[in-house]
DNA sequence: GATCCACAGGAAATAGTGGCTT
DNA sequence: AAGCCACTATTTCCTGTGGATC
C-alpha cells in the first residue's frame, strides 16, 4: 500500500479555493466593475490615464477586481496599434515611505542585473531614475500600488508622479496610478494638494454581507468540491462567519477550504457544520501561532517573561512584575535587556495581536492607574510556539515551573 | 471638588546598519 | 576614507490621565 495516495472524496481542484486562483467572472461587484471600467477608458483611447483609488477592507474583490479588468485590458488593447500599454504592480507591503515605494518600483521597471539598493540615494534622484525608467518604457504605464496605505502620510511620491508630465520631467511617458488602499482613513491623512491630484475616481468596495458571501462560495464550491459532499448549511455557515467577521471573501473560502480538509483528514465523505466550526477555530489559532513565532527576540522574551508568570498563576500582572521576569529571560540568553518604556511597547504590540489580555486599572490616589496583562491564548500553545524558537531559550525556573504545573494538571 | 499616585505613552535624541558619492 | 542619505530600533525625558482618597 502506498504511502501517498491521491484523495479524491472532497476535492475535485482545491486550488480554486486558493489566495492566487483568478476566477473568470467576478461576482457581487457589478457596480464597481463598472465604475473602474469607466475610470480605464482613457487608457483604451490612448490617452492620459486617470489615476484610480479603491479603498476597502482586505478579501472584498479590490486586487481581484483589479487583475480581472487589467488582464481584459491588456488582451483588448492589442488591438489597437497606437496604444502601448504597461502595466507595474507593486505590493507596497512593508514599504513604509514614498522613498522605498520609488526604489522598489524602478528595481520592478529595471531588468535583474541592473537592481538599485533601497538606501542610500538622495530621494530627488530615486525620482529621477523612476523617470527615466518611464520614459524608456513610454507608451501609457499603468502603476498598480497595491495597499498603499502602508506609507503612511508621506506621499511625496503620489504627489510627484501624477504631476510627472505636466513637469516636463516625462514626455513619451503616460503614467497613470492605480492605488489601492484597506484603510479609508488613508485618504484623510493625504496632504491636500495630493488628494486633488490623486483621487480623480474613488471606488469604495464596501465588506460583503452574508447572502453576497454565499452566492461567491457557491460559485467557487462547485469547481473546487465534488457534488454531494458539502451537508446543508455548510456554505451559509461559512457565509455567515465570514460576514460577521470580516466580511472578505478570502476569509469564506478559507473557511471553507479548511473544513474540506479538516474532513479529508478524518477520511469522511461529508463536510459538516461542525467542520466548519472547527476549522474557524484552527485558522484562528493558526494565524496567533504566526504572530507568535515572527516577533522580535525581545517580543519573544516579553512573552516568556509573561508565560513565566502566567505558570506561576501570578497573572494578571503588571509591567512592574513582569519586568524583572523578562530581564532575567533576557540575560539566561545572553542578550541586553531593553529598558522598561520600550519592553512595555512589546507588550502592546502582543496585545496588539490577541497574544496577551490587556485591562486597566486605576486605584486612585493610593495606587495610581497602570494596565496588567494575562496571556490570551492558552499556556501550552504558548509553550509550543517557545519551545521551538531558536533566538530564546526558556530559563531552567520556566521548565521546572510548567513541568510541574504539567504535572498538577494530570 | 481638589489632590495625587503610578504609570502610559508622546516626542525628541541617540545608536547602529547598510549603502552611495566624491 | 570621510561625509552623506535613509531607515530601524532604542533610550531618555517628560507631560497627561482617571479615579479613589482627602
Amino acid at each position: 500500500m502506498p504511502l501517498f495516495d491521491r484523495d479524491t472524496t472532497i476535492f475535485r481542484d482545491e486550488d480554486v479555493l486558493r489566495e492566487d486562483y483568478q476566477p473568470d467572472s467576478i461576482q457581487e461587484r457589478d457596480e464597481e466593475l463598472d465604475a473602474y471600467k469607466t475610470a480605464l477608458q482613457p487608457v483604451v483611447n490612448g490617452a492620459q490615464p486617470r489615476n484610480v483609488f479603491l479603498y476597502g477592507k482586505t478579501g472584498v474583490g479590490k486586487t481581484v477586481a483589479t487583475r480581472f479588468l487589467l488582464d481584459h485590458l491588456r488582451r483588448d488593447v492589442e488591438e489597437y496599434d497606437d496604444v502601448d500599454l504597461s502595466i507595474v504592480w507593486l505590493n507596497c507591503n512593508n514599504l513604509t515611505s514614498s522613498y522605498q515605494v520609488a526604489a522598489n518600483l524602478v528595481n520592478e521597471l529595471r531588468p535583474a542585473n541592473e537592481q538599485i539598493s533601497t538606501t542610500g540615494y538622495p530621494q530627488q534622484k530615486i525620482f529621477d531614475m523612476l523617470y527615466d525608467e518611464l520614459e524608456r518604457l513610454g507608451g501609457t504605464v499603468l502603476i498598480v500600488l497595491d495597499e498603499i496605505d502602508h506609507i503612511g502620510d508621506d506621499d511625496d511620491l503620489l504627489y510627484e508622479l501624477p504631476r510627472a508630465r505636466a513637469n516636463g520631467y516625462l514626455s513619451a511617458g503616460k503614467p497613470g496610478i492605480i492605488g489601492i488602499s484597506n484603510d479609508f482613513s488613508f485618504r484623510s491623512g493625504l496632504s491636500p494638494k495630493v488628494k486633488d491630484a490623486l483621487c480623480e475616481e474613488e471606488i469604495h468596495f464596501s465588506p460583503y454581507v452574508a447572502s453576497e458571501l454565499e452566492s461567491i462560495l457557491d460559485q467557487r464550491a462547485a469547481k473546487a468540491l465534488h457534488d454531494d459532499v458539502l451537508a446543508d448549511g455548510v456554505l451559509p455557515l461559512c457565509a455567515a462567519l465570514a460576514a460577521q467577521d470580516t466580511g472578505s471573501a478570502r476569509q469564506a473560502l478559507d473557511l471553507l477550504y479548511k473544513a474540506g480538509d479538516l474532513a479529508r483528514s478524518q477520511d469522511v465523505a461529508e463536510v459538516t457544520e461542525k467542520h466548519v466550526r472547527d476549522a474557524q477555530r484552527a485558522l484562528e489559532r493558526g494565524r496567533i501561532k504566526q504572530g507568535m513565532v515572527e516577533l522580535t527576540q525581545h517580543g519573544h522574551l516579553s512573552l516568556v517573561a509573561v508565560l513565566s508568570l502566567a505558570l506561576e498563576e501570578e497573572t494578571p500582572a503588571r509591567v512592574r512584575e513582569i519586568y524583572p521576569r523578562y530581564r532575567s529571560a533576557a540575560e539566561y540568553v545572553g542578550t541586553n535587556p531593553l529598558v522598561r518604556r520600550r519592553m512595555h511597547d512589546h507588550l502592546s504590540d502582543l496585545a496588539m495581536q490577541g497574544i496577551l489580555h490587556r485591562n486597566t486599572r486605576n486605584e486612585g490616589r493610593a495606587g495610581g492607574k497602570y494596565y496588567v496583562y494575562d496571556l490570551d491564548v492558552a499556556v501550552e500553545m504558548v509553550m509550543d510556539v517557545v519551545d521551538d524558537l531558536e533566538t530564546v531559550d526558556l530559563p531552567p525556573t520556566v521548565v521546572r515551573q510548567a513541568e510541574q504545573t504539567d504535572l498538577t494538571a494530570h
